[in-house]
This record gives structure tokens, C-alpha cells and sequence, in this order.
DNA sequence: TCTGGGGTCCTAGGACCC
DNA sequence: TCTGGGGTCCTAGGACCC
């Protein structure tokens, strides 16, 4: 038996930890640059702010309703996030973290009352970090899913079902008519890899919800969909498919890309920028002991601004020989970016991606054809010497905060760097940062 | 004025191999 | 009219997730 545990509007809840009077009040989470709403509380929802909705367009509310918004703050929620996942972890035997708030439990093998232990687990999770939660119980993935959409929903609409599955829904410890009548009462969009097209093909072909959809024939399925959606009919018929993964394999992509807080129409202001986002896709290569083997840079204009002209720039470098040093990719990446850079374009976004990985100390080195690459073979000796210096650098990093050590041409004075992002609302790093601590007065 | 940032998987089609 | 029969690898694009 699977259950899926998933902090409910997860960013807000994570600011309502350090500033309770924002409980019971509509809240919005902006995006980066404050650009559009990525959280709502129930309130906010309930004022009509969408998922992704852009903030000039919604900032009304601010005035009309008291619609509080808050810059995001992945420190505090990151750290939010490894308190809540330590407890859920406690109580079965594996655990996949699938995003930033949710995490699936497999319980196989655990004896006694489900329902009761997840109650439990959900009001620790409350006491110890602060997190409400909702928790799906299922014999699949996509069941838990199911349940865990059922859990919230229930506490968040009375009516919508029965009371008795707020906070906590076991869909495998019930009747087939009770499972089915739930089934019948959700839209299939609702469905766990069910997205706007294929959901959109579905209620065309008659398929309104997700009892419609469990009771097709997935052979059928697969020939006229896929095999994706195959495996998800499966799993709401009860047959699991889709395993759970409690050890994610290195990721094959790393990326680093931001909208800029003002247009950027100079090359070495791209130059900082391109500096930065390599630096930190490095770091995180450097974290899952990968070289990378080549790199994509990108630039683009503002698809928003359609008076403006357009431009969208790209280009791959392989590099020479696979490297996870900082100062190599960004003279990489900086010279990707020369060839892409046109001047008199109002650029909007930037950004870097790694790809082609290897293992580190597995890298597959060039055959010295003697050809001129105008590149200093320095030997393996240099290398090794140099992830030294870059253990080092991740170390003062994690110690003094991200930062702390840069290459200069990320730019050293904030003139130097007029991309960073808008963060007009961000709340203090309660609990990453020392000097950010909230200070409790008796 | 103002519109996020990361990922994964699958499929179709083309190039190429013997 | 009729043009072999298998393969692999790579890429682009589309769909999904949070």
C-alpha cells in the first residue's frame, strides 16, 4: 500500500510558520521577479487567483480584499521541506521525495491501522514543522494520487465528498461501490498524468471521469493514447505500474535559467549572468559527482513585449574534455554566448544547461591527434588539482552562504549585475541564515 | 511598467549499418 | 505492378509533472 503526503498551498503554509498572523488570511507565493502567483492560500483561491496568474493583473486584490504577496523564498522552503520529509519518513520503511512538498510512503510490510498512523504522522508533521498536510492511501501511485486529491479537496469544499476522508483518504480499504461512487463524483483531469490535451481528447470522447477512464480497456488505450496512459488506466484499475523510486538516478539535464528584473541589452551584462547561472549549475553537477560533456546557452528577448524585435539564441558547446570545474564551463559558456550575442535586442532571460553527463573519475578523455586546439593539454594531475579547489569553493559556499566565493566576471557590485531578480516582498531566511533568526520576546 | 523555473518520458522519423 | 529485412542511434517535438 502506497500513500502519497503533500503539504497543503505548501509555500504559504511555509510563511504562515514564521508570521501567524497570516493564517486565515488570503496569501499569495510570487514567482521569481514577483511575476506571477505559484501559491495561494484557500482564501486567496477563493478570491479567484489562478495558479500562474500574473500579478499586475491580480494586485487589485491587494487593496480590495487584503491580498498579502510575498516574494518566493526557496531557502525557507527548502528547509521547510527536510523537516517535513524526515518525519513522513519515520513511518514506513521506504520513502520516494517526488517534489519540494510531496513525498509518496510504501507501506509494505507494515502492520496495523493505516488510516490511524497517517492521522498521526499528519498532526506530527503539523507540531514538529508546521506543515498541514493532506494523505492518500492507495494500492498504486495513482490511486494515493486520487486519495490525496480526495483528502484535500473533502477538507477544502464541504460537500464536495464525504467528511469522513478530509485530511486523510484510504481508497484501497473500501467497497467497490463507495470507491467507484468517488471515482464518478472526480473529472478525469484530476488524474495523475492526465494534462490539458490529453485530458481535452478524453471528455471529447465522452470520457468525463475518472470512473469513465478506469472502466477503458487499455489495450485499446495504448493503440488509439499511449502507452503512458495505458499504465495509468492500470493503476486506477489497482495493478501498480509505476514502481516507487526511493533512490532517483543522477539527473541527466541541469539547468539554470531566469527572466531578467530589468531588459539587458549589453553583452557584458549577459556576461555576469551567464557567469552566475554556470556557477550554479556546476555546483549541483559537482553535488551528484558528474562531468558534463557539453553545455547549451541560451539568451531570448520578451515574448510580452511584442513591439519589441524578437530575437532567440542558442547554441551547444561540447567541450573538449567532460569537466565539472566552474572557471572551464564558464569560459565555455562564455564564448557560446559571444557567438549567440546580437546587439540591439532587449534581451529578457537567460540560461545555462549541462547535459552529455559522465561520472567523475570515469571521464573519457580526447585522442591527441596532434591537431591544434589552441587548448593546453594540463594532464589528469591538473585536473585532480583543481576539483580540490572546487570541493573547497562548495565548501565555503555551504558554510558562509551561497556566494561567498565567485569568479569575478559573475559580477562583484550590484551595479555590475542589473538582471537579478525583483524581490520586493521576500520574507528573512528564518532558519538558514543566522542573522535572519526571528527573535521571540517574552 | 508588470507574465517562473526546473525536470522526465515517449514517439516518430531519418541516417546509417550489414 | 513489382524495389529485402533486419537492426541501432540520434534528434526533435510533444506530453506530462511540480
Amino acid at each position: 500500500m502506497y500513500a502519497l503526503v503533500d503539504g497543503n498551498n505548501f509555500y504559504v503554509s511555509c510563511e504562515r510558520v514564521f508570521r501567524p498572523s497570516l493564517v486565515g488570511r488570503p496569501v499569495v507565493v510570487l514567482s521569481n521577479n514577483d511575476g506571477c502567483a505559484i501559491a495561494r492560500s484557500n482564501e486567496a483561491k477563493a478570491l479567484g487567483v489562478r495558479m500562474g496568474h500574473p500579478w499586475f493583473e491580480c494586485r487589485q486584490l491587494e487593496e480590495q480584499h487584503g491580498l498579502v504577496a510575498l516574494s518566493a523564498n526557496f531557502a525557507l522552503y527548502g528547509d521547510m521541506s527536510d523537516r517535513m520529509m524526515a518525519v513522513a519518513a519515520s513511518y514506513a520503511p521506504r520513502q520516494e521525495i517526488y517534489s519540494i512538498d510531496e513525498s509518496f510512503l510504501d507501506f509494505s510490510g507494515v502492520r496495523g491501522d493505516l488510516v490511524a498512523q497517517c492521522r498521526e504522522m499528519r498532526t506530527r508533521i503539523l507540531d514538529w514543522a508546521g506543515i498541514p498536510c493532506g494523505v492518500g492511501l492507495g494500492p498504486t501511485k495513482t490511486l494515493a494520487k486520487l486519495a490525496n486529491h480526495i483528502a484535500k479537496t473533502a477538507e477544502r469544499k464541504p460537500g464536495s465528498y464525504p467528511k469522513e476522508l478530509a485530511q486523510v483518504c484510504h481508497l484501497g480499504a473500501m467497497q467497490t461501490s463507495e470507491l467507484e461512487a468517488l471515482m464518478a463524483a472526480t473529472e478525469v483531469g484530476e488524474v495523475w498524468g492526465v494534462g490539458p490535451r490529453i485530458g481535452f481528447q478524453l471528455v471529447n470522447a465522452g470520457v468525463k471521469t475518472v470512473l469513465d477512464l478506469a472502466r477503458l480497456d487499455p489495450v485499446a488505450v495504448r493503440r488509439r493514447f499511449s502507452v503512458v496512459l495505458e499504465k495509468t488506466v492500470r493503476e486506477l484499475q489497482g495493478t501498480p505500474c509505476i514502481e516507487l523510486d526511493d533512490a532517483p538516478a543522477p539527473k541527466q539535464q541541469i539547468m539554470c535559467s531566469r527572466s531578467f528584473g530589468h531588459p539587458i541589452t549589453r553583452g557584458f551584462d549577459l556576461a555576469t549572468a551567464v557567469t552566475e547561472f554556470t556557477s550554479r549549475v556546476a555546483e549541483k553537477l559537482r553535488a551528484q559527482e558528474s562531468a558534463a560533456g557539453a553545455l547549451v546557452v541560451f539568451i531570448r528577448t520578451s515574448p510580452f513585449r511584442p513591439d519589441d524585435p524578437q530575437y532567440s539564441g542558442s547554441t551547444t558547446v561540447p567541450l573538449i574534455r567532460p569537466t565539472a570545474d566552474t572557471s572551464e564551463l564558464v569560459a565555455s559558456a562564455l564564448a557560446g554566448l559571444r557567438r549567440i550575442y546580437r546587439k540591439g535586442f532587449r534581451y529578457a532571460k537567460a540560461g545555462v544547461m549541462l547535459i552529455e553527463f559522465q561520472p567523475r573519475g570515469r571521464v573519457q578523455c580526447e585522442l591527441d591527434l596532434g591537431t591544434e586546439t589552441g587548448i593546453p593539454d594540463e594532464g589528469v594531475a591538473a585536473t585532480r588539482d583543481k576539483s580540490k579547489l572546487m570541493a573547497a569553493v562548495d565548501s565555503v559556499n555551504r558554510r558562509y552562504g551561497r556566494g561567498s566565493l565567485i569568479l569575478a566576471s559573475a559580477g562583484l557590485e550590484g551595479a555590475q549585475r542589473p538582471w537579478s531578480m525583483k524581490q520586493e516582498r521576500r520574507t528573512p531566511n528564518y532558519t538558514t541564515v543566522w542573522s535572519e533568526m526571528p527573535i521571540v520576546r517574552a
